[in-house]
RNA sequence: CGAGGUGUAGCGCAGUUUGGUAGCGCGCUUGGUUCGGGACCAAGAGGCCCCGGGUUCAAGUCCCGGCACCUCGACCA
């Protein structure tokens, strides 16, 4: 990659000043920029394109598990968020309320939806009669309000937007397998289209979604070595079902409550994406999401600038084909400035064009995640330009799995875990006794947080890290987004 | 919600100590020369100095009171 020096002058970099680099890669990229409305954001064109692809990505996915999307109402009356004990104890600090309408207050007062099971509860109680109508897959892209106190661009907004899946069945056994398969649509959402490499667990009692049963969720870590919780998928038993009285009659003729499941993913993914692949250039941004994949950058010259132009017209329109793909022939920039300007903004490979690659009947391709320029024939670019897209897709994805697993620690002492914390940070896989009273002095001591405990492992003999009783549960922490 | 910090041109800041004509860099506009890793010259445009009171002949600057945003902590996707 040479020297990083002189490359980009407008970020904080990204080794010293993390959270800076951050906010300017956010802002400069042009992903989002802040509203006059505290802690909301405004999501532009760029960071939109980049939400849109992920969205039919997941969208795709999620079709082709069976599940229809609908649109739930945006308003919830008060008393359904106070049906479900656990649910309005977790959310009443963060919801937002419409009271009045005009100048008239009104007779119950409304919440912003902070997330819709209770709506949609409500809706199933009418639709499902019978067994036959099992089970329901529905899912939702919306806009949902939560008032956070401190509020981080993509991480933390006031208002952002997900998707949000609600579903039920007939028995605990195929909610549960529900919950399970949209933990790995999530997964391989995340591991194939978006780089990002993460672990799949189950949540502490104590971090578990409010009103659910079991909460199962991916994890991801950023290079500054704290964790993102990337998406959670929950099992919601008969919880709700119970209090908004959805049920079927079943076979045997009995009148039964409905398992539920619910899940979800938001824009935060896109935080994530930029604290896992971006560098000191600004961003860089997985091929199979990135608004633009190739960015023609002519090399223009008063003597051969006609000719230059024609041929990227040429191979805009051949490389259209085969890839988003977008030409830079603006004249009041130098091609200097716009390669910052471009790697800034993530864009997967750059094309250069100029007299000297015309001559020798080739273009230049340079990759955003490794520096690398290739001559490439302009015969064959077509392939050329797709085989490089898939290389640095797989290139983000291992240099970000190395990432994770270099720092991914097996910690049986509770100063070393003291110790990684202050310094190297990054999940620690420690053993616990499964007491709430050990986790929470852990985060208050610590600040870590019990991730998740990791499936599909074998049980293994330890001492909790931080009472010393005997375990064989161990547990990923760290201190997390 | 606690602790700090910052509010002056679109952005980044100086000016506040010691009150006296509103400044710099970048960006923007126009014209010209350039173009293979943030080019250069020339001429321009752009201001409720966060808001409200007060002191003063005079306030960006001093006093009082608000508000907003940012960072770090406690809580959450």
């Amino acid at each position: 990659m040479g020297d990083q020096e002189g490359f980009v002058k407008h970020i904080a970099s990204k080794a010293e000043d993390f959270s800076q680099w951050y906010i300017d890669v956010v802002l400069r990229a042009e992903l989002a920029d802040y509203a006059p409305v505290r802690g909301c954001m405004v999501i532009r064109p760029h960071g939109y394109a980049l939400w849109e692809n992920m969205q039919s990505l997941l969208d795709a996915r999620l079709k082709a598990t069976g599940h229809k999307n609908a649109y739930f109402p945006l308003f919830i009356p008060e008393s359904f968020l106070r049906k479900e004990a656990e649910h309005v104890e977790g959310f009443a600090p963060e919801v937002a309320w419409v009271t009045k309408a005009g100048n008239e207050e009104l007779p119950e007062p409304l919440v912003v939806r902070p997330t819709s099971e209770t709506v949609i509860g409500h809706m199933y109680a009418k639709w499902i009669k019978s067994w036959r109508d099992l089970p329901v897959l529905i899912n939702q892209w919306a806009n949902v309000v939560r008032w956070e106190k401190t509020t981080r661009l993509f991480l933390r907004t006031s208002e952002f937007l997900w998707q949000e899946g609600h579903t039920c069945h007939r028995t605990a056994e195929e909610a549960e397998s529900e919950t399970l398969k949209i933990l790995e649509v999530y997964r391989r959402f995340l591991t194939e289209d978006l780089a990002i490499p993460v672990v799949t667990g189950q949540k502490t009692e104590r971090e578990k979604f409010a009103g659910a049963v079991r909460t199962y969720c991916i994890e991801a870590l950023m290079t500054d070595g704290r964790a993102l919780q990337a998406g959670t998928s929950h099992n919601l038993g008969q919880n709700f079902a119970k209090v908004f009285d959805i049920t079927y009659l079943d076979e045997d003729n009995e009148l039964k409550h409905v398992w539920q499941t619910s899940w979800g993913v938001s824009t935060r993914l896109i935080g994530g994406i930029i604290m896992v692949h971006g560098d000191e250039r600004g961003l860089a941004l997985p091929p199979k999401v990135a608004p633009v994949q190739v960015v023609i950058v002519p090399i223009l010259a008063a003597s051969s600038r006609e000719v230059v132009l024609s041929a990227v017209g040429g191979i805009q329109e051949r490389l259209s084909k085969v890839c988003r793909v977008e030409a830079d022939c603006r004249e009041e920039y130098s091609p200097g400035w716009k390669f910052n300007e471009w790697e800034l903004k993530g864009v997967p490979i750059r094309l250069e064009i100029g007299p000297r690659d015309l001559k020798a009947g080739q273009v230049i391709l340079v990759r955003r995640d490794t520096g690398e320029k290739t001559a490439v024939p302009m015969d064959g670019l077509e392939t050329a330009v797709t085989n490089m897209l898939d290389d640095v897709q797989k290139g983000l994805y291992l240099k970000a799995k190395r990432f994770v697993e270099d720092n991914t620690r097996i910690v049986e002492d509770y100063d070393t875990f003291k110790d990684i914390l202050e310094t190297r940070r990054g999940f620690m896989d420690a053993p616990w006794c499964g007491d709430q009273a050990c986790e929470t002095a852990i985060k208050e001591e610590t600040g870590a947080t019990i991730r998740c405990i990791p499936m599909g492992r074998l049980p293994r003999p330890g001492k909790c890290i931080h009472c010393g009783k005997d375990t064989d549960t161990w547990v990923y922490f760290a201190r997390a987004y």
